[in-house]
DNA sequence: TGTACATCAGTGAACGCGCGTTCACTGATGTAC
DNA sequence: TGTACATCAGTGAACGCGCGTTCACTGATGTAC
């Protein structure tokens, strides 16, 4: 890599520059993702990104879709902390806690990589219910749905209840996350904000539980 | 007003470049607003937009006041629609959902405006905790709050419960509203989007009022 | 093992674009006497 | 009622900017013989 580093030829052009879109949308969000900004912090010209992306979106979309799998991965990290000797009812409410509290805790500590990991393409010709990027499952949106079907499987939910669980689940998480990251809540205060994501992502989970009206 | 359609000056362009605004924010958002493309279908100078806004910020400003308001309305309107000879707790809820409802369906109907209703000011400086523009209390919101006070004071919420519930319904509906407008689920048909925006409000509401764990 | 050559990954310069904003101006309006 | 003049609300032209993208190119790489 060291003699990459010096060569005329980069090496691997297109990690450098995802790696790159990663450090500049940390700071700045997708706003930040130039092409000629992504390009000038690897030290190279504008045009060689051409070589490994068809335009700017496609470099946008291979950077989200790692943001995206780091959004996944703190949702992962959350649920190791869970004691595997809790009762199978308390331990499939803490997994789809750490789905619901990683989302949003992600979305606070990391802006704009969250901004990256909830894009949605925006094809007119896009008739995919799935939440995608570049047609994939997104992984955090995968975790949703398994965190659910266990808290059927552990007796939490009753199978009626199950159906478009995700959907509150997810708007309300994401609804959350934006209004703390971009919207009016976010002047409050980091320890406010965390009691609030607790409270919030409680509040739903009751909501999903509770008996049918 | 003839006369100031065809006379140099041009009688209230502050008003018709906010009217104006409305129209092209309507289909394009807040993209769609640039002092040039404002002032063009004005069929005016673009400096001239300066004679009336300090910069293009106020001018988007002044116009996504209007797209506030609209939204408040659009509540008002469902809230007209509900019994007065109901009992007071199934009211109250009434108007909760009426709040939650035409907040999820103004951003359905129209995406364009809600965008511009829930822009919040990015300022530097800005330590409010309010969601404001231009340090207003914003009319959907104080509905919501009354609407939740409403509860308290119907006995359906203890008031135990009643703190940070707007955060959750909020929440809820502003990230229900996020992804059936830009989000994954915007390629849904019309009807299913009716129907889990329902769910989704009776489920936070449910949430919200459930005894506490 | 050495050389010729095709392929590949970069360079350098330029393109057209539309943006927000500023300048010095001029035509229209309305008010004081 | 008529006129002089200050004020106001527009015009016309231009500014600098940074963007995504394309062009023809050249230096480096690696493979076939």
């Amino acid at each position: 890599m060291v003699r990459a580093a010096r060569s005329y030829h980069h090496g691997d052009l297109r990690a450098a520059l995802v790696e790159a879109g990663l450090k500049l949308a940390r700071t700045g969000g997708i706003g930040a993702l130039g092409v000629r900004e992504l390009t000038r912090s690897v030290g190279v010209t504008p045009n060689a990104a051409y070589r490994h992306f068809a335009d700017r979106e496609a470099l946008v979309l291979a950077i989200a879709v790692e943001a995206q799998d780091r959004l996944a991965q703190t949702m992962l990290d959350r649920m190791k902390a869970i004691r595997a000797d809790a009762d199978p009812a308390d331990r499939a409410l803490a997994r789809l806690r750490a789905v619901g509290e990683g989302y949003v805790h992600f979305a606070m500590a990391e802006p704009g990589w969250f901004e990256l990991a909830i894009l949605t393409r925006d094809e007119p010709g896009d008739d995919s219910p799935q939440p995608t990027i570049e047609s994939r499952v997104a992984p955090p949106y995968q975790l949703l749905v398994d965190a659910l079907d266990g808290l059927v499987e552990a007796g939490v939910l009753t199978p009626a209840q199950r159906p478009n669980a995700e959907v509150a689940c997810w708007s309300t998480v994401h609804g959350f996350a934006d209004l703390a990251t971009r919207g009016p809540l976010r002047a409050q205060d980091p320890p406010i904000l965390d009691a609030l994501a607790t409270y919030v992502v409680d509040t739903i989970i009751a909501g999903v539980a509770a008996p049918p009206r």
